[in-house]
DNA sequence: ATAACATAATTGGGTTACCCACTAACCCAA
DNA sequence: TTGGGTTAGTGGGTAACCCAATTATGTTAT
């Protein structure tokens, strides 16, 4: 038996999610005043206090500065840093995709090299069983969940330093609405599977060069299936 | 003339504060319920709303989880992204910056041949600019100023890749406070100095293996050190 | 005209009191 | 042991209120 689970309901998320629309649409851009906080908690339909938590979290995040007296404004959210920011930079050009990609192909090099110095055999072990399943799960489970990104992360994890686990962690989430878009369609999931067990074959192997190619040129793949949405 | 940061104003930047507090010096637990939302108000001495105000932005990093009419409960930060989070995990073990200081440095090594690549004249100034300042700037100024992470910055901002920039910022940021506790030692600087110098002729020759290798080396210095504290 | 100043209106910051929905703990009867 | 109530406590949310900083407005003096 398998539960969804339950819906959470707070209201200041649905508020924040509602700010990040006004941004991400461009209907109030870097430098411009929000409506004042007695207006838009009105037409919203929320109480103050409720809007006052959604803009502290903006707050905290950088993208809103607020003014005793002087108003609220969204600052230039081009300048912040994207991984702390998350996914209000999401739906965005496609150079900046491009630009994130290319962050991770050039991460993922070190991290296979660093993973076959550290890796154990359980950690191998481990990345294994996620190939095995991504290649013989069924399609509409595959679709559910990520294991592309699971694999991807096994690897990272097998590097015994968390750092580079989260930093590609943090990566890949910038990645996940379109991996999900494109790399899903059916024949692209033979070819991941294949280069997957290649990458797979030089860990255990502990073929550095190797496996550093392969893995270079997965991703260039990604790249270039990026370049053609 | 610098000034030291003004004191923030807000009520519930304080508050979380000193929540993080508690989370650092273990006085709460993952897994640990908070004290009640009432209670804890009236002994920090601020209201309700604000008191949630403060929850709402760990709420949103992922540290708390509030249950409606369960209480409030300290997730497990170990599990939590660093770059997230931030500066709650400063102060921590120094397995953790040893960790860090490693990625950074196979993320430096990569960042420095792609800023080969895409570097223009104007950015190699900017470089240039960066490292003469730091040469000969008074030693006060130098304290208060972070020009040793402003010259790598300004590499990563050389390969004209916003996500490459971003990543070792949010990277950098976290060691922020170890740097200026050892490396601003009078003859450390002496040596950053040169070593960044060397580095800079490598980028200005365009020659990518040397360039990479003292950058390697310039970071394992920095790794060697911090084992030593 | 215009610069300077006083003043009113507006804005975010914060508190209080109150109500609601949900949870957990407990008791009790089937 | 199970399921149904009861109850006290918890977070979720609202409304009315006051305060201090800012901004706009109007007035006066030059």
């Amino acid at each position: 038996m398998k539960f969804k689970p339950v819906k959470t309901s707070r209201l200041y998320e649905e508020v924040v999610e509602q700010i990040k629309d006004l941004i991400r649409t461009g209907q109030i851009k870097p430098g411009d005043r929000f409506p004042a906080e007695r207006e838009l908690a009105g037409k919203i339909g929320v109480s103050r206090a409720v809007l006052r938590e959604a803009f502290r979290v903006l707050e905290s995040m950088g993208l809103v500065r607020s003014k005793r007296g002087g108003g609220r404004y969204l600052r230039d959210y081009n300048r912040q840093n994207i991984y702390k920011t998350g996914d209000v930079f999401l739906n965005l050009e496609k150079a900046v995709l491009l630009d994130i990609a290319e962050a991770r192909r050039l991460l993922e090099t070190q991290i296979i090299k660093k993973a076959i110095d550290e890796a154990n055999d359980q950690d191998i072990l481990a990345i294994k069983e996620v190939l095995t399943l991504m290649e013989n799960v069924s399609e509409e489970k595959y679709r559910e969940s990520d294991l592309d990104l699971e694999f991807h992360l096994a690897i990272a994890s097998a590097t015994h330093n968390f750092a580079l686990y989260d930093l590609l962690e943090a990566q890949i989430h910038l990645l996940i609405d379109l991996e999900q878009k494109h790399l899903l369609a059916p024949e692209r999931r033979k070819d991941l599977c294949h280069e997957h067990r290649a990458i797979l074959r030089a860990i255990t192997a502990r073929d550095k060069r190797t496996a550093e190619q392969i893995m270079d040129n997965h991703l260039r793949n990604l790249i270039k299936a990026l370049i053609d949405i």
